[in-house]
RNA sequence: GCCGAAGUAGCUCAGCUGGUAGAGCAGCUGAUUUGUAAUCAGCAGGUCGCGGGUUCGAGUCCCAUCUUCGGCUCCA
């Protein structure tokens, strides 16, 4: 017998080999058809294998991440299953679990999958499922396993099995399919009620773009069908607030072919929007000291060889324009060239901190598949500042810099985000970074050190630094799911000594200053691209392109409309008058579908008692109000930049 | 750049196996003068992304190209 120890801290005792299948239903039976997989001494295991020892026991349902896991790599197997049916002789790589779903990356041969087949695998896998085949879990020894899938001319496996140690080596079969695999995996496949396959994409072999390329098919499944209709209802939902959607909708921004690709047209919405952005940053860094700086749009080649960029980063640039016998670039940042202004006058330590700050426009010739709305174009503007400052300045410096991101996320709302700390990758140094490998430690351990002084949460991530120090930066998801870098805070110890920049120390001896590179509300381009989902579109009124919008109730009311347009614009309000011949219940609808924040109603009685009906988008009607009080109370939610509670509308 | 998909009126979309383009909304005109999420009628609007080809005939089939989208790689 065994002692098996439970959550709710109760002991039992089983026979000896017993499974956590068997125990959850000696428990009861309905709890035996929700168990997926099962933890045991802290590790997840198939509910089916057999338990020896005294264990403690986490029965893994699918209210467990554990559990959907585990799920969700079974599908992917029931998928491979469905796929090896259709297509005979294809070749898995691997095929994991994601955060939703579960993909597998697979060689068709000469064949070609297309977005039919998925229909067909999609039944192909409802019929296995309902099947309800076990997984079957067999140790095998190495030599065995490689013996197996050579004999099948699998080479991708035996690829796997190359850094795979003898001893815990496995194989998993349900019906006609057997793979190498770790495991868990769910009791059978009939758990597996509800199935989608999402898209069909490719993927390198190992991630790797001089690999060949192999077939990946995404999918999601669920233990039921209700939970699939919910989570596809959820994706359309998202596609709503798409900020490509809404930005075409709200005219906020448009490409144009004969522009060209990633480049923006901001419209009259969005460019609003820059421009009340660039005043909260320029009251920012007035307020923290820097100094505002205008650099041109080209350089010639030399600057990029003197920064270093060039070898880095040229592939990212568009390729010079020749003049006059030199080569000029279109600038992919905006550093060199403030460099430039640092040295152009001789420093002193009084000096120090210098800080030059810039919404610079940079043009990056991204890769053409990388483009994605606003969130990856080849024309941004950034946010950017560079600040020059001695060794013993740097923390209480890059400090305010983390300082400053904090405030501007409380002013926005934005709450999901992850600060990633950036680090170099050793196995790179000379290639991706400058090889300074002391220099690299002793920055990333500074910079360290100001994040856990701050107190905010971090993750440390190797191979992600910029190729002359180490950096912070801030990660946010679209609404679609996909990671972006919102805002980044480098160090820089490299370029300082690539431009000579120096400055005369206290003991009159020339010191080179360290540089941070900052960029707290990114570009332009992505940030907006962020702000438009994260409302939904519904901007706060200091945001919002227009900000107040006068309904007459008929035209008769008109000569009243302007003169309180009148009177908001000379407040400074952005305003407008719906003079169409409509009727009321139109305007408005049309109105809280642009989104716009307040709506005036006007007519007989408004302008007899010298009125307004209030209406605020996405709440209805706030009654009437003297056009002093709405003029004040909207002048102080303009002032104070607030929020509101309902643009915190990221509550879905 | 690579794998895959898609481009039809300003927008959202329809157009079967090739027979010469259609709806709703938006727009314009007229009527209506309207009280908190769509008033009615009429009109106008497209070289079907661009360029080739097959065919008596191409939005529909083929090739090439551009752009966008889903991924990979990459990034603010």
């Amino acid at each position: 017998m065994i002692n098996i120890s439970f959550p709710d801290g109760k002991v039992r005792q089983y026979e000896d080999g017993t499974t956590a299948l068997a125990i959850a239903r000696s428990i009861s039976e309905g709890l035996a058809k929700k168990v997926l997989a099962v933890k045991v001494n802290g590790e997840v295991w198939d509910a089916t294998r057999p338990i020896t020892t005294d264990a403690t026991l986490n029965l893994l349902t699918w209210n467990d991440p554990e559990g959907q896991n585990t799920f969700w790599h079974s599908s992917a197997h029931l998928m491979a299953e469905a796929v090896e049916s259709m297509f005979p002789g294809v070749k898995f790589w691997v095929g994991p679990a994601l955060e939703k779903g579960f993909y597998y990356d697979m060689d068709l041969g000469d064949k070609k999958m297309t977005e039919e087949d998925l229909l067909l695998l999609e039944k192909k896998m409802n019929e296995l499922a309902k099947q309800g085949n076990k997984y079957i879990r067999q140790e095998i020894s190495k030599a065995d396993a490689i013996k197996y899938f050579a004999d099948k001319g699998d080479e991708y496996k035996l690829d796997l099995l190359q850094n795979l140690t003898d001893g815990g080596i496995t194989l998993y079969s349900q019906g006609a399919f057997t793979d190498l695999c770790r495991g868990p995996h769910i009791p059978d496949t009939g758990f597996i009620r509800a199935i989608k396959l999402t898209s069909i994409a490719g993927a390198y072999w190992k991630g790797d773009e001089k690999n060949k390329m192999l077939t990946r098919v995404y999918g999601v499944t669920f233990p039921n069908q209700k939970e699939l209709d919910e989570y596809v209802l959820m994706l359309e939902e998202a596609k709503k607030r798409d900020h490509r959607k809404l930005g075409k909708e709200l005219g906020i921004f448009t490409m144009d072919e004969d522009i060209g690709p990633g480049l923006i047209l901001w419209m009259p919405n969005g460019t609003v929007i820059i421009e009340e952005l660039e005043k909260l940053a320029k009251e920012t860094e007035l307020d923290g000291g820097y100094k505002r700086v205008v650099t041109p749009h080209i350089a010639k080649e030399n600057l990029y060889i003197t920064s270093g960029h060039l070898p880095y980063y040229a592939d990212s640039m568009f390729p010079p324009m020749e003049m006059d016998g030199e080569k000029y670039y279109l600038k992919a940042m905006n550093c060199p060239h403030h460099h430039k202004i640092y040295d152009a006058e001789p420093k002193s330590y009084r000096d120090l901190p210098y800080r030059l700050a810039e919404y610079g426009t940079c043009y990056r010739y991204e890769q053409s598949g990388e483009l994605f709305g606003l969130m990856r174009v080849r024309c941004l503007h950034m946010n950017d500042a560079h600040i020059y400052c001695s060794k013993d300045q740097f923390m209480q410096e890059f400090k305010a810099v983390n300082d400053m991101y904090i405030k501007y996320f409380k002013i926005f709302g934005i709450e999901k985000y992850v600060m990633r700390l950036s680090l170099h990758d050793p196995a790179k140094l000379g290639q991706k970074y400058i090889n300074e490998p002391e220099l690299w430690l002793e920055t990333e351990e500074l910079v360290r050190n100001v994040l856990i002084e701050t107190g905010v949460p971090f993750v440390e991530v190797k191979g992600e630094g910029a190729f002359y120090g180490p950096k912070i930066d801030v990660q946010i998801w679209s609404t679609i799911g996909r990671e972006f870098t919102l805002a980044t805070n480098q160090v820089d110890f490299a370029q300082p000594r690539s431009f000579k920049l120096s400055f005369t120390n206290k003991e009159n001896n020339p010191e080179i200053p360290l540089i941070i590179h900052r960029a707290p509300l990114g570009t332009h381009e992505r940030f907006i691209g962020f702000l438009l989902e994260h409302y939904a579109g519904k901007f706060p009124v200091w945001l919002a392109p227009l900000q107040v919008k006068i309904l007459p109730i008929s035209d008769k009311f008109l000569e009243y409309a302007e003169t309180v347009q009148k009177q908001l614009k000379k407040a400074g309000i952005r305003v407008e008058i719906d003079d169409r011949q409509e009727k009321i219940g139109k305007k408005i609808r049309d109105t809280e579908l642009m989104k716009v924040p307040y709506m005036l109603v006007v007519g007989e009685k408004e302008m007899n008692e010298n009125k307004l009906s209030v209406r605020r988008q996405g709440k209805g009607d706030l009654g009437a109000q003297d056009i002093s009080v709405f003029l004040e109370n909207i002048l102080d939610e303009i002032e104070n930049r607030k929020s509101g509670e309902e643009t915190a509308a990221v509550t879905a």
